[in-house]
DNA sequence: ATAAGTGCATGTCGAAGACA
DNA sequence: TGTCTTCGACATGCACTTAT
């Protein structure tokens, strides 16, 4: 069923409150959600080639970089293999964990991306056209988030002076090359929270932290709550969606 | 054709602050 | 507290334009 909703372009008009609607939009089908008023106040994405377009068209709208966009029933999604993420996270939602994992097994999907990681493939694809050796330097981090390199070692291998690479940060990314490094090593860590069993302390070596109290420091600095709370909240909402639905 | 001016990317250095 | 990171200031090189 969940299946069924993540591959349609569907709205159900309701019969006074009675009936329960969700709306749902993959790839470009968000402007014709759009048009008709249905994504105010909403939050929603769309495939990241329409992006830019989408958001001059309609500045008033909330439009994000990510995957999928699950906000009330309004669900919007990016496209391409996104559906599946969105489906499988619908799934999580409605039953739990394990039922998700048994899904994906079947997908032969690898890994269920969640809703806030970015469409990392447009945005590699923007940083190679703007900087090459931005888009070079960024993969070198992605590449070592388990043993983090110091901003020289990737200024080395990327072939540019720290200095180049710092003004390439600053210019593209608004940020610092530490910053920005720190950043992708903490999305991950949130993604091993949230996605596996490891322990805050395994997550906290995987990442490349040396020091636990440090690694719970950056995650409350950038996701507003620590680790362990992360993980209690996400354990607390699987039990409540699968007690709703049995 | 050529010198001078301009803008941009890049490199070097050092001071200040942050991190482990 | 030593090391690392950031950032401002200044210098250099290159491409392009303009005046002579």
């Amino acid at each position: 069923m969940v299946l069924a909703l993540a591959l349609t372009v569907r709205q159900r008009i309701p019969y006074g409150n009675k009936e329960k609607v969700t709306i749902v939009g993959l790839c470009t089908a968000p402007y014709v959600m759009a048009r008709i008023g249905l994504l105010d106040r909403y939050r929603c994405t769309l495939h990241w080639e329409n992006l830019a377009s989408f958001r001059e068209e309609m500045p008033a709208l909330l439009v994000t970089n990510n995957l999928f966009e699950i906000d009330g029933n309004r669900i919007t999604c990016s496209g391409g293999t996104a559906p599946i993420d969105m489906m499988l996270e619908l799934i999580r939602e409605h039953f739990d964990q394990d039922t998700m994992m048994a899904v994906a097994e079947q997908f032969v999907h690898e890994r269920a991306r969640p809703s806030d990681e970015s469409q990392k493939m447009a945005e590699h694809v923007l940083t190679s056209r703007q900087s090459p050796k931005l888009a070079e330097a960024i993969q070198i981090m992605q590449n070592h988030i388990d043993d983090p390199l110091s901003t020289n070692e990737v200024a080395e291998i990327a072939d540019v002076s720290l200095r180049q690479l710092e003004r390439l940060f600053k210019k593209y990314k608004n940020t610092t090359p530490q910053r920005y490094y720190l950043f992708l090593r903490l999305q991950q860590a949130r993604r091993l929270l949230l996605q596996t069993s490891l322990s805050v302390l395994q997550v906290t070596i995987a990442t490349g932290f040396s020091s636990q109290s440090h690694f719970t420091k950056c995650y409350r600095d950038l996701f507003h709550h620590t680790p362990g709370s992360e993980r209690k909240n996400m354990k607390i909402t699987q039990k409540k969606s699968h007690n709703e639905t049995v």
